[in-house]
DNA sequence: TGCCAGGCCCTCTTTAGGGCCTT
């Protein structure tokens, strides 16, 4: 099953900590039901200063493109509209997250549910993988690309699909029918030496 | 003036250090 809906958003930022200063410059978002891609949710917006250079050229986003997008805090109400009450994931969790609560707490909203990582659960399902940046799992797992890395749209869909893939291949490898939600959270902070054993109860359990 | 992220996770660890990830 893994039938749950769940929000996988990815957010493009003025640097990499909100508690610096930093802010959003843009962000993406795709609801996954039944392993699909259902809904999408994109917008850039303008931080209210101007980005820098490094910022220009890893994301693409230039100051120009910025000038005449919708302020934030105007973005950040639509975007918390679309979570709703949904479950949440992002590659890297943990800085998503913190952008994702500073800049609701902004606009007086704050978030209802749990994220889960996906960089996290990849290193416990793909160990293997020569390392765990997004780009280099959907080489590795032959995902195809969506359009350019490190604008939040694109990387939002490869991660939804790099969840689908995880959840397809926990499935497969252990047997497991159903990964619910709570089970790719407790597996994202289980010891990765005990991963096999974590899993191989949980099937036994549910069967 | 000078500072400058934070959390996971391995190891030559736990009285710590440094690489990995995200922008």
């Amino acid at each position: 099953m893994g039938n749950y809906p769940v929000v996988v958003l990815d957010f493009e930022t003025t640097g990499l900590s909100p508690d610096q200063g930093d802010r959003v410059i843009e962000v993406g978002a795709v609801l996954i039901e039944n392993n699909r891609i259902t809904d999408r949710f994109q917008s850039l917006m303008n931080p209210g200063m101007r980005i820098n250079s490094f910022i220009e050229n890893y994301t693409g986003i230039t100051n120009d493109m910025l000038k005449d997008a919708p302020p934030v805090p105007e973005v950040m109400k639509e975007f918390a509209s679309f979570l709703g009450d949904h479950h949440l994931v992002a590659h890297n969790a943990s800085f998503d997250q913190r952008f994702l609560d500073a800049e609701l707490r902004r606009v007086r909203r704050r978030r209802v549910r749990d994220f889960a990582c996906s960089m996290l659960i990849s290193r416990r399902v793909y160990p293997e993988a020569p390392n765990h940046r997004l780009e280099s799992l959907v080489l590795h797992k032959k995902i195809k690309s969506t359009g350019a890395f490190h604008r939040a749209l694109a990387d939002a869909e490869m991660t939804g699909h790099l969840w689908v893939s995880m959840i397809r291949d926990l499935k497969e490898t252990y047997r497991i029918r159903n990964v619910p939600f709570h089970l790719m959270l407790r597996l994202s902070k289980v010891a990765r030496k005990g991963v096999p054993n974590f899993l191989e109860k949980f099937a036994l359990e549910e069967g």
